[in-house]
DNA sequence: CCAAAAGTGTTCGAACTACACCCATGT
DNA sequence: ACATGGGTGTAGTTCGAACACTTTTGG
């Protein structure tokens, strides 16, 4: 046992709180579920949980991460600490929220039955409990800046994707319409997706080629000083 | 008494800490103290403080902040929460991180006495406690981005700055050197500042002219959709 | 009179923006 | 044959980067 140096003061419970993203149909999903347990059970709630003795913050967000979607080792970042007194309406609980992005088609979606979950449009969403919605769109406007930056919205897409739709994902993040042209011409310029022989079929008849994201590529520009920006 | 929602899980002490950023002799510092209780009594650390019963942790980063610089309303901003199970080595924290950019002139030299306090260059930081040097760095990675979007930077400044001034605080704050002119012209873009008639002459003969920052066209602009970038 | 910092414009190239038509194919 | 989405190039403009000399004045 540790001694007790801080006995005096007060303690907290601690929980996480994940907003999961992910794509479809040329919009940004987030991952909803009705709560489980009181106050406001049956309510929209983001996915979370305590943090537990022994385990870090970190390992929290990515425990939680993997219980609700059953996949390991997601890309997750924190989003910040969030601790208005009442926040909680049960007892005071301080929340760490944390953004995660991930490719839908990898769901299972016996997970959403599981824990009564949904994927809903962030144009769409519902009442949340709590602070909840600030999450969120402070998690959104982390991720403007972070794509800008920092190829992560590849996590949102499958291994192999296409132009048009890496396009219409950045268009889904920034809100706004880019220019097919410049868009790939800049993309070309940065020399870090692969085009392969495969074309995409779905959703058009012509077909749209296949591309890959070279991390490998990517990591030996950053050595060199390369800023990708988008 | 708010009913027992949460009773089986664990709590935790809830830090806040406090990187308080000054800027003197074209040098970023931040504002140690000699810790002054077990463990680790008498190493360098950040100022900080555990949350209390019913106060938010902005409200408790705000008491630390008034505490130790006697300044009210300082600018302050989340940089994380910080949870690794080991990171205090007395018994388990977890502290959310804050910075602050105040001016060094108000600050009176009585609390750095009281508190065994003491401004130190950032290239030159002594061995911090926990994880602390990181929560430093993290700020200063946030700064960079935050300074380059936003005029955050004249906290750091005197109410009237001279161009030169301003000028090496940017060039702290990015650590390289800006081309006097086109920072100039930058800013006359901008068209934020406002010319007095009185110079400093303080750092060379001839004298420099000083400026105020205007908080009332910057925020008009803002309304205009213009977006401050240096 | 001289050292030391303040102030001032122009040129060049890179990067961004705007823009319109042909291509491939399934039905 | 045609509707649907995929793919391509150029010209104009803006923005950022590089660069050197004159001014002021206290000592």
């Amino acid at each position: 046992m540790s001694p007790a140096f801080y006995q005096q003061e007060v303690q907290f419970y601690v929980a996480v709180d994940c907003i999961i993203l992910g794509f479809n149909k040329n919009e940004l999903n987030v991952l909803l579920y009705k709560r489980k347990f009181e106050p406001l059970k049956g309510q929209w709630s983001l996915m979370g949980g305590f943090v537990k003795s022994g385990e870090s913050i970190n390992e929290a967000a990515s425990r939680v991460l993997t219980e609700c979607t059953g996949i390991d080792d997601l890309f997750m970042e924190q989003v910040g600490a969030y601790g208005e007194v009442t926040r909680d309406l049960g007892e005071r609980v301080i929340s760490v929220a944390y953004y995660s992005l991930i490719n839908m088609d990898k769901f299972s979606s016996e997970v959403l039955e599981e824990y009564n979950a949904a994927w809903v449009k962030i144009s769409d969403l519902p009442n949340l409990i709590f602070d909840h919605a600030k999450m969120i769109t402070d998690t959104l406007s982390i991720l403007k800046r972070k794509a800008a930056t920092r190829p992560v919205g590849f996590n949102l897409l499958p291994e192999k994707f296409t132009l048009p739709q890496l396009q219409s994902l950045y268009e889904a993040i920034y809100q706004t319409a880019l220019d097919k042209r410049n868009f790939r011409k800049k993309l070309n310029s940065m020399d870090i997706l692969e085009k392969l022989e495969e074309k995409d079929k779905k959703s058009s008849k012509r077909g749209a080629f296949f591309y890959t994201f070279n991390k490998e590529k990517y990591d030996k520009l950053l050595e060199d000083g390369f800023y990708f920006s988008l």
